[in-house]
DNA sequence: GGCATAATTCCACTTACATTGAATTATGGA
DNA sequence: TCCATAATTCAATGTAAGTGGAATTATGCC
């Protein structure tokens, strides 16, 4: 994951609606939700709503599937945790941080790079 | 931690030299870094740099202490951690998504209701 | 084909954000 | 006290983001 990625995740994520939309989603598990549904949940104007979904897409966070009429959306956990792995890069190796760093930690390296299954890269200043 | 504060923390890290600077006092540590230091690291000006490092600090992402005639600026390590927890609150609670929510999930809850301070112990995973 | 539903796209508008340069506050030393 | 350093605050400008209304695309059913 890089720098590019990750603003535009957290970009996505710094607007209520948008937030709403990722916990709601986040909530409602691997299944996900149609953005009717959703645009009820959330009290949002269908186009509103269609605008903010997109832009979650574009950043990775949410996926979206077409089930006959309906668009479906779920949350990308794994984009979410590889974004949380940046933010805390670096942070874990340092002996004086190991404590400040907190859950993440003990994984932070992998979900730093992303799609898991990375096993060996550690160092990047 | 709610919500508007989930938000300004998520606005503060969405532009670019934010997210410089606050991986920048992540790797420092504790210790942290006075603000003349970080603006030659980056190649920002002072002042733009100034503003920045405000929003960061209104957000609660960073902490500020004078040193002499520096400001010396430090990661708030607790602060993202419950940030993390919020963002994958009540994700882990449910037995279908677990495995997807990643290193967070062990200790989301804490996370996401801890208002404690720098440096907080935390429960072994 | 014709119609209804589900959702998106396009357009104009308003507001908020980031940057720049000049001026100001705070600390330390001669 | 006077000056230099460290950093912030203020005022102005250009650009991007969010919202609302009307029109458009995609699917399903009669």
């Amino acid at each position: 994951m890089d720098k590019k990625a990750v603003l535009s995740a957290l970009s996505a994520l710094s607007q209520e609606t948008r937030l709403d939309v990722f916990r709601l989603l986040v909530q409602a598990g691997p299944d996900g939700l149609p953005a009717g549904a959703i645009a009820e949940a959330l009290g949002v104007a269908p186009n509103t709503l269609s605008f903010h979904l997109a832009q979650l897409n574009h950043a990775g966070l949410i996926a979206q599937r077409r089930e006959s009429r309906s668009l479906i959306y779920s949350a990308e956990y794994s984009h979410m945790n590889a974004l949380m792995g940046f933010l805390m890069e670096n942070c874990c190796g340092l002996p004086a941080n190991a404590a400040a760093c907190g859950p993440i930690c003990a994984t932070a390296p992998e979900a730093a790079n992303g799609e898991s299954t990375a096993s060996s890269p550690r160092r990047r200043v």
